[in-house]
DNA sequence: TTATTACTTTATAATCTTTATAAACAGTGT
DNA sequence: ACACTGTTTATAAAGATTATAAAGTAATAA
């Protein structure tokens, strides 16, 4: 991992917890470890994952806690909520706009920048009479690890 | 509801069925009112709205039914398995490839054609390394009914 | 036809994720 | 110290989906 890397990190942990402090949302020493584990972790995690993560550092943290805090975090708008196929949701602290293109045989998850599809938007507003608000995409595939696998 | 969308149905059904026999999946009557529920219903309903549409028919049949055979059908390629934020799955009958609309406020799904994204599946492969089979997008918003009610 | 086999449905239980509830706890201000 | 509000914990409940075993049904072969 590169100096600038943690340093980013760093700074995004404390963009947060302004963000927290301006909407009168109280720092709790859970919520900064689920956003501290949220902004480390290059992966997507489930609530579960975070619940496991942390049971190191509290012991007697319960799973609720994990899931109103997400709740809260996408509330104010500091993490997203991903509904993929498998059973569970994921969370994914906001950064930038991207998309994700996702593994479809180890559940790997990358991140895929591409300029917003505002067009598209446009002509679902036009051709369905909605107010647009947003967009999701996903792109399935098979990440190289996996391809090399499959040809053995 | 038009004559030829009648046909369109019927034909779409008959397909499905054909589909069916080619692959050696056997037509049950069960099996054949879920196909023939999909195809005419112009929702996106769960497994339970297509358990309780069909209780009437069978009364008897049970709900590891209607989801062994949605997996059945979804693994023909007969329908398409959509996760969106809410609890439970929306089943949608495969035809011709189109994305969907859905309103944030009563849910509602609107097809909607677009021509396939190509081009950002090629710089996914490209900057990823992935090899990419497909994509989901959804487009969410308020529609029409929702936005007028909101006025009020 | 009969027997055998594989597939399907039913009924039920189990699993898993998420939410709800109530009691205990912690911080803040009066 | 006291009251007030928000937070966490522990636990139960809800809801969706899957697993299991028994019974039923269709297809096949002897």
């Amino acid at each position: 991992m590169s100096h600038t890397h943690v340093h980013e990190s760093q700074d995004q942990l404390k963009a947060a917890l302004d963000t927290l402090k301006q909407t009168g949302v109280r720092i709790t020493p859970q919520r900064h470890a689920i956003l501290e584990f949220l902004v480390e972790s290059m992966t997507h995690p489930t609530a579960d994952d975070i619940y496991k993560a942390l049971e190191g550092k509290f012991p007697n943290m319960s799973v609720a806690t994990v899931y109103n805090n997400l709740r809260v975090f996408r509330e104010v708008g500091l993490v997203k909520e991903l509904t993929y196929g498998d059973t569970s949701s994921r969370f994914d602290f906001v950064t930038t706009e991207h998309y994700h293109v996702i593994c479809e045989e180890c559940g790997k998850i990358v991140d895929f920048h591409y300029p917003g599809l505002d067009e598209v938007e446009q002509l679902a507003a036009h051709v369905t009479g909605f107010k647009i608000s947003h967009h999701r995409m996903e792109v399935y595939g098979t990440c190289a690890e996996c391809s090399q696998k499959d040809l053995h």
